[in-house]
DNA sequence: GTTCTTCACGAACACCGTTCGTGAAGAACC
DNA sequence: GGTTCTTCACGAACGGTGTTCGTGAAGAAC
């Protein structure tokens, strides 16, 4: 800080990290589809062409804001439990984390991420299994299928989000609690399964109440369970 | 066929159907991204404006074409073997399928596909579960499980195809077997993974050759086997 | 023969990612 | 201090994009 705390008005400077910190903050606020290198620009009170020369592409852009979002994960310690416990903790962490941030997980389907946040993440991944008696061929494969299992859970979670957030805007306000939301997003699938014929689809006309319903975290937590268990039956096989 | 089989040329009349079937064609042709409503409207040699007449959306157009694609899938049988042979036939088939189509697997990341193809495979996937004496609730969410595999999986192909092909396409030709190409392709990640600094990630480090090596079929096949035996490991617990 | 409905589509709107060229401002060097 | 040289900001533009609107024409219904 300058001793004349006066003189900084004007623009502070362009910055890599700070392209990206405004990058992220508006896929919060406008979601991933709608944040273009023109709106980020305009946020930083800039032309678009600025921004190229910090970052080569969108994607590239896109990739940088999923590691600094992917750097809000707190590793699991010690008081999360045993390698078992701290790696579901460290998995649903990262499935939330993403998630709170609309569809950023889809960068990590399009290309695999090497940031030294998301490095960091994997480290500790790897390390839990390894912990875990799991052998190297199979933790390698492992984090592949987690890696996965998280971008595609924090897709879905965003998702729900959005729905939410759209219906919020959408209905009364005053009214409308969480669980009515939930229940009224998955209401529309619910009637596609319900109003199946039953001779067609007999199965899935039967389980149309459990496939639509129990939404949330007993879910998530039940598949990662079934992931982690398939892993350690695949190893004492 | 009309008696005159002279007296059909000038321009087909536009149709549903027709539209999707190009639609699925360009993206096989293109990619899934570069496929724009321009594009689709000039492979019919008309104006953008007319598909709108067929379809609210591109978003609602790749989910028709999605569901056409989901449509290639032939059911396994009972030359397949027992209900998990067959499940694992099935979903093999289907991230095959949908990887072959470039990105179209995307479409079901971003809203839950309930058309006639998808629901038909879908039906089956949830009889072969409860065949296999999975209960109820736990089909359900097994089925939401594998609906995530298959379409990171199929996203995955589809990548490793197109660098495949773009590989063709810039490198000399008459050379480069699938082989190197595919160890081509993965080359850019083990070095990144191999330069990283043994002390930060030492894991990592350890088991590079393994997160990029073994690329394919194998590792497709090993992780539905996780998913599955997972699946029991829950219910006998 | 006349109304009415359906569909094809030209034109336009408001955006998009990206590139090019022109400067200005600061650093490095004499 | 003056001069070169490098770096960075950005106005303007190119070739696209999804989507809407309004105008017709062609066929169906009466």
């Amino acid at each position: 800080m300058p001793a004349t705390p006066r003189a900084r008005p004007e623009k502070s400077t362009l910055s890599l990290d700070a392209i990206v910190a405004t990058t992220l903050a508006l896929v919060d606020e406008l979601g991933f589809e709608a944040v273009s290198m023109r709106r980020v620009s305009l946020a930083l009170e800039t032309g678009p062409a600025s921004l190229y020369v910090y970052v080569r592409d969108r994607r590239e852009l896109m990739a940088l804001a999923y590691d600094l979002a992917v750097g809000e994960v707190v590793l699991p310690d010690e008081a999360d439990g045993d390698w078992r416990a701290r790696l579901e903790v460290l998995v649903d962490r990262i499935v939330a984390t993403l998630g709170s941030h609309d569809d950023i997980a889809s960068v990590a389907l399009v290309d695999v991420p090497t940031g030294p946040h998301t490095l960091r993440v994997m480290e500790e991944m790897l390390r839990l299994l390894r912990l875990g008696g799991v052998d190297d061929a199979a933790c390698a494969l492992a984090a592949d299928l987690l890696g996965q299992y998280i971008a595609s859970s924090a897709l879905e979670i965003a998702a729900r989000l959005r729905a939410q957030r759209e219906l919020r805007r959408t209905a009364e306000p005053g009214r409308a609690t969480a669980a009515v939301m939930s229940a009224e997003f998955s209401a529309r699938l619910d009637t596609v399964y319900r109003s199946l014929s039953p001779e067609e689809y007999p199965t899935i006309h039967a389980l149309a109440p459990l496939l639509t319903g129990g939404g949330g975290g007993d879910r998530a937590s039940w598949k990662l369970r079934v992931i982690i268990d398939g892993l350690l039956a695949q190893h004492s096989q």
